[in-house]
DNA sequence: CAGTGGTCTAGACCACACT
DNA sequence: GTGTGGTCTAGACCACTGC
């Protein structure tokens, strides 16, 4: 088993760091995965915050006693997991959903006609911000225990002055203390971008299953609609680092002029 | 501007090939992507086939003068394209939807409970296979004229005895020349595979656009559900090599027992 | 055993951003 | 100019596959 130590989170950083040995077969691990998942954990303690920028490679190099080439390819991959920006010149910053200039990186649901620059920003309504005792349909997505208290978010987004998507969210309430409609209607900009920075919960990754549903009375109410019209259901599971999952979110979409949009590859 | 100009695809590959030259700024596109491009120009044009084994990192790099490592990072983005399939200590192999033990590699639907193996495969049925006049709504995203000929084929797809997907497909004919429902229904494993060995068509890439809709009477019909049932359209643009669009799709999805999944990040 | 892809290193140089 | 990430090279060694 070849290993390195965790490394000393000096804060000046010139501590030195245990040497990197690389031994023999069983349980071989590249040491480019292990400092990736050094870096990980400084990522997921809040030694780097998102928006911050990460010290260079040639320091990390230094810091982990490994080459620069291996700290490269152990970036490279949290580059390609969108965890990490890297820019040109400047250096390599956590991503953060609070500058991504795309306003909802994690909504697919785009205009027919146009895009999504041209449609504007989306109108939020917050319907109601309260704690509740999670049912199991909630939790055992969320990996909790049934009964846990939950804090739920019912919001109304609009496009162009048409109601267009009617969800809820789940929160677990230990982690989201304090979230408020107050809160949550003064905040611009992605409801993620707030978790950031009010909760330290960056969301790093969410699986969507859709199917497509009859609208009630209740969402044909607030979505303008009559009863009985086809609307896209979203239900999505979002999760921080380490694949944790921090949120369940059932949206209902109109889809009279828009549309989910995939890529397959 | 630099470039490498095109290798001599020689078949026995002792033919000295032009050497690189980098140069340099303007239009300046790094050595990797240029290999990378000669690569692709290699699979587009039949050199190397799916399911083939193609040259050794280090007979590429011979062949195009230029070190492994260089030509390794061109074929370490073929294969985060899933162009291309390494094998360690075998080589690396032409991607093909034939040898994907998954068996359709594009289709996001899944069962609610229980997993695609453990629901078996897709009873699949050829409804009709004819030739047509393209309407526009079908040639525009496939970037073809207007009243181009196209294959249209339909078909059901069944799991577990129940029908589940009907989709309608259309293929420009003078490509897909001689193909028929016969060949469609003697056929075993996905549709893709057939177009690779028949056609020499890859596919490579897709977007679907995703809608809820309510089914008329001739999906309900063949779907086996009442009329006004709501449905997934997803219609569907396939891809071939160079971003050539080469199938327009359009299906009907019943969720009623199964979901379309989909991983954001 | 030889051949393949996979990892790691060390060093050189380039393109880009800021000061 | 200095420092950052980006590209390219050359060479060593490891792990996996199949003969």
């Amino acid at each position: 088993m070849n290993s390195i130590t965790p490394p000393d989170p000096a804060p000046v950083s010139t501590g030195a760091d245990p040497a990197v040995t690389q031994l023999l077969t069983p349980a071989f691990s590249p040491l480019y995965q292990q400092i990736k998942q050094l870096i990980l954990q400084s990522l997921q303690n809040g030694e780097w915050k998102p928006g911050d920028l990460i010290p260079s490679e040639q320091e990390l190099a230094a810091r982990y006693r490994v080459s620069q080439g291996t700290v490269r390819k152990a970036i490279d991959e949290l580059a390609s997991d969108n965890l990490v920006v890297r820019r040109q010149g400047k250096g390599t910053f956590v991503a953060t959903h609070a500058e991504e200039h795309i306003q909802y990186r994690f909504l697919r649901l785009h205009p027919d006609v146009g895009d999504r620059d041209s449609e504007g920003p989306a109108a939020r309504q917050i319907l109601s911000c309260k704690r509740v005792r999670a049912p199991a349909e909630i939790t055992s997505p969320l990996g909790l225990r049934t009964g846990e208290v939950l804090i739920q978010v019912t919001r109304v987004l609009a496009f162009q002055q048409t109601p267009t998507i009617l969800e809820d969210l789940w929160l677990p309430g230990s982690t989201f203390k304090g979230l408020t409609a107050e809160t949550l209607g003064r905040h611009q900009g992605p409801m993620y971008a707030l978790f950031e920075s009010q909760f330290g919960v960056r969301m790093v990754r969410a699986e969507e299953h859709i199917k497509a549903v009859c609208a009630d009375e209740v969402a044909a109410q607030w979505l303008q609609v009559p009863v009985g019209t086809a609307l896209l259901s979203v239900e999505r599971v979002a999760y921080t680092y380490n694949d944790t999952p921090m949120e369940f979110r059932r949206g209902l979409y109109r889809t009279d002029r828009h549309h989910y949009r995939n890529t397959l590859s």
